[in-house]
DNA sequence: CCAAGAACTGAAGCGTGGTTCACTTCTTCG
DNA sequence: CGAAGAAGTGAACCACGCTTCAGTTCTTGG
């Protein structure tokens, strides 16, 4: 035998892995899915289209990782705001304010993570990262309501709704014009009201209908 | 000269024409966009697969007009509900539960309608639903604030935030379990208390936090 | 019935983009 | 240095599904 693996190949390997996942990150956070063909990343990352694959089994497999990666940073961020010490209500409008902030400094990942179409491997990537989100709401949801700082709710309900509420208000196709014009700070004050309502507002009575 | 189309020949060609949209509109409810290839289409209608072509442009414009005309239905059942005369408040708990109901009953077709990825040209369309639901629910809560039954708030704002909560609690990949148990009312009834917290609720004070 | 022309057919064409693989280059160690 | 074997290369391959089109069938008016 003559060549084995040392730990100067192993780090140029990591390395080269490294630097292909970062070119899809980018890739993917200009123009999404669409732009990160294999062969596009490959040239980004200055490797042969091949190559990718001694790094991972297929392409879904890399934007999986891609995706793990870019949406645990933004839930960290979310849930630590959300995690606190002070008030529920303050938290949860830290929470709201984090998402919504980092979605549109961002906009074209947030779109990629939150709603563009990606594979089914990818897609079950996405679902732990939205249900993490609403993991993050609905812990300090509980929280107020077990301490009274809320009225008593379905708490995984509402904080389902709340992150489809921020995705479609920032991301969605019927973002409001405020998404795209430059007052964000206006939009993410409105949605931070609306959500604080959602948590806090009585419910009215109100005629129950049977029709569908 | 010899063939001129008349009238019977007209009507043969519309029913055709008829029985390809039937035909899509069923794939698309029962498995979405990926099983409504144009084969399995013309399959269905009892066309070749050239046939399809005879009277769509191409697949999108066919799904277009699908599209077009499924939602061109539910949005009438919602802006019914949201347009009547009764409260404001009662209104839109109808609206959101027509919403609710109407999508539950048809899975498929609501994420198809809703969320599935599509190409342009059908994206298009659903651009112009969604603001359709938007806009029903947006009418409705000017007239509340309008005549002091609701809070002041960026209506359209609150219109997006609704449609984006009621989608993702429904169909979206965070939804509840609940969605998928068979206590849907139970579902309905949350997701219209949720609703009508957010538009009537009051906004705490909170602490606006700068940090992002 | 026949000619003209429209509708219909379905197999072949084609573009796209992920994946493979025979070959080259590089690294290790006796 | 030279053999062994891993990493890298990129052109060719292939699957998939929309689209086309030459040939066929159907409908109409003379």
């Amino acid at each position: 035998m003559a060549y084995r693996p040392t730990e100067r190949t192993e780090a140029r390997r990591a390395r080269t892995r490294e630097r292909i996942v970062v070119a899809a990150h980018a890739l993917i956070a200009h123009g999404g899915y669409r732009e990160a063909s294999v062969a596009a990343v490959a040239r980004r990352a200055g490797v042969a289209t091949g190559s990718v694959y001694r790094h991972f089994g297929s392409k879904a497999e890399l934007f999986a990782e891609v995706f793990r990666r870019a949406s645990q940073h933004e839930v960290d961020a979310v849930t630590a705001a959300a995690g606190g010490q002070g008030p529920v209500v303050d938290r949860l409008a830290a929470a709201v304010q984090v998402f919504a902030r980092r979605a549109l400094r961002g906009r074209r990942l947030a779109w990629a993570l939150i709603a563009e179409p990606v594979d089914p491997a990818v897609e079950a990537e996405r679902l732990v990262f939205r249900a993490a989100y609403r993991d993050a709401f609905a812990a300090a949801l509980r929280e107020g309501v077990g301490s009274g700082e809320l009225p008593g709710q379905d708490c995984e309900l509402t904080a389902a709704a709340i992150v489809g509420a921020i995705a479609e208000a920032l991301v969605g196709p019927t973002s409001p014009t405020a998404a795209r014009s430059g007052d964000e700070e206006a939009l993410v004050a409105g949605l931070t009201a609306f959500c604080l309502r959602s948590v806090t507002g009585e419910e009215p009575r109100h005629v129950r209908l049977d029709a569908a």
